[in-house]
DNA sequence: TTGTAAGCGTTATCAT
DNA sequence: ATGATAACGCTTACAA
């Protein structure tokens, strides 16, 4: 038998549920409930419906099945950016467990942007996500409470919400970096800056406010001009920090909120011409692969971003699935512990070192 | 007017168009035709259903558009993982272009495994996506033209896929590893190891000709030894170049040809307390932001993935939406150039510097 | 056990 | 310019 042109390539059509219960001369409504394994019918339509999709390498429209099902499969998952070493752990683990329980995740960059924030939202509700999760954001809660009060199940990672009755999943941010300040002043610090990312940002308010608090907690007082605004932005940390060096009274001590904001400021040291430690001790947030290979081997706070995701989009999918009205789901907060990594970016302002550990 | 409990904590049906249309005393058509702008009105109408619509805070249910104008207005990408430096920056411009077009991208991590390919293929035809881009990935090609015969447009990234018809973005990959190999043997290196990513992956592949390539052209010959398996993995990286540099006859040069690569390289090195580039030069793939605040700062081959993202993701637009039958769209292969951004960690095995650009 | 038919919320055709 | 009405492909009562 020949394939003429024509015949060939005349698109075919998808095939249908129909077309698999007519092939196995059954009902439509028989061939579903076969291959949806859920009531009944006789061994007999069983195989023959089965077979029959088979032939046809039958696939479900899940767009037809949403429309009746009135639900999607699918997560929303809104970051500032998936460039940033901060969220691509997180939303890889949201996917991993997303996808291992069939939901696809839509992924949303909204550069800490209210507006793009809220347009992406809308969007989401448009397609009738099942869930959302939205990431450390200074975003719009008037819309993101929309969201919720229309029946959206919503979880909140590092971002609280006032009002709004969503789990939210975070780390000790004002703890770490208490803990992180309190290191250099143990080793003798008084005058440390801080770049901090955006003020609006939950996870960059905490840390700034745990910076104040270990200040507070050893009699130092706070000098505004040692806090400076980082944006999350390696470029203008750079410039942040090169004020900072440039001051009459420079800080002897460094906490950097954020990775990109570390690099920034290394290179104002380098530029500079200064030395980590010697003069001026530093400690970053984040511990990607490359910061033990710097000379010196970088201090950091590494807080738990792939487990976040995880959690995140496991309370999501209970939300979903379960315990619609269940309060312990609806009411947790998970706040999960970070640790600082001593390695050699800090010593004593006089020249004493502050640890060794490495981690080569 | 006072809100009683049970009311106001009534959960309220999404508003629909036979509600708008009701409550602006038109047909549900007819507020279909003017919310889209679409088809003939009056003027009258016309501001009846616009405020219809406004008070009822109506918004369309995309599900269900879909089922009628069979497309989701949404795009599939396939990448090996979002935490890569390599198809981060990709994927963002995939998503940066597609949402300011109305698509809404889902993302797929398959970690270079053809079983969560496939898998990942077979979810995102079911869920009916207008378009996929699939990037760097040994993959199923099977299944690949499968999709595409199934008349879903498919974007390749770095990928080729003999006998698929489907546009492509890449880069000079072959070309790059080559000059960056010709630039070691200028030097004057003989001994030049590689640790090449997975053998199955295309640009892996092609780096790995082009580190042949300049071999052959400068008349050295190819020793297997040299070349190391490093699966674009940070450990197998170290224990390749571990290996490397037990060798009796030890490289004095070595291309990596990722950024995770390049890291577990550099941990063997230092492990070994050999110096770079005293002991052993190195140019490694990718130019992430830190590459030049390390000691000395690195040489690297940059490529630009943002651009091929973006380039990905335009191609696909106007395959899904434009010219379906145009052969220019679909046949295309648009090849990016790299740059080879030298700096610091090579020099002549001898001991001369190469090359003092810095970029601090 | 099986089939029929009524939706799910739109869009689009076709009379009026 | 407008309004019925039939799809879109599937699920799910309900009737047989």
């Amino acid at each position: 038998m020949k394939n003429y042109g024509n015949v060939q390539s005349k698109k075919l059509r998808r095939p249908l549920l129909k077309d698999v219960a007519e092939r196995a001369r059954v009902s439509v409504g028989l061939a579903s409930r076969v291959l949806r394994n859920t009531g009944s019918f006789s061994e007999a339509s069983r195989s023959r419906v089965l077979n029959a999709a088979e032939e046809l390498s039958y696939t479900p429209d899940a767009v037809a099945r949403s429309l009746k099902q009135r639900r999607t499969k699918a997560f929303g998952v809104l970051i500032s950016t998936i460039m940033s070493h901060f969220f691509a752990p997180v939303v890889r683990a949201i996917e991993d467990v997303a996808s291992k329980s069939g939901y696809a995740v839509t992924l949303c960059n909204t550069d800490y942007d209210p507006d793009k924030e809220q347009s992406y939202l809308s969007a989401l509700y448009e397609r009738g996500v099942d869930g959302v999760i939205v990431c450390a954001s200074p975003g719009n809660d008037a819309y993101l409470k929309k969201i919720a009060r229309a029946g959206i199940p919503v979880v909140l990672v590092f971002r609280k919400v006032p009002g709004l009755d969503a789990p939210r999943i975070t780390t000790d941010n004002a703890d770490s970096a208490r803990r992180a300040v309190s290191h250099l002043i143990e080793l003798g610090h008084r005058r440390i800056a801080t770049i901090t990312g955006i003020r609006g940002v939950q996870s960059s308010a905490e840390r700034l406010a745990g910076y104040r608090q270990a200040l507070l907690e050893a009699g130092i007082a706070l000098r505004d001009e040692l806090v400076v605004d980082g944006l999350y932005d390696e470029e203008a940390s750079f410039e942040g920090t090169r004020r900072l060096l440039d001051l009459e009274d420079r800080p002897t001590a460094l906490l950097t909120c954020a990775e990109t904001m570390t690099i920034g400021a290394l290179y104002a040291v380098k530029e500079a011409g200064l030395t980590v430690p010697a003069d001026i001790s530093i400690v970053g947030y984040g511990d990607p692969s490359w910061a033990a290979l710097l000379t010196p081997p970088l201090t950091v706070v590494r807080h738990p971003h792939y487990q976040m995701g995880l959690l995140a989009a496991q309370t999501l999918i209970g939300l979903v699935e379960g315990r619609g009205g269940d309060d312990k789901t609806t009411k947790q907060e998970i706040v999960l512990k970070s640790s600082l990594i001593v390695r050699e970016s800090c010593r004593s302002p006089g020249g004493v070192a502050g640890s060794a550990e490495n981690a080569g």
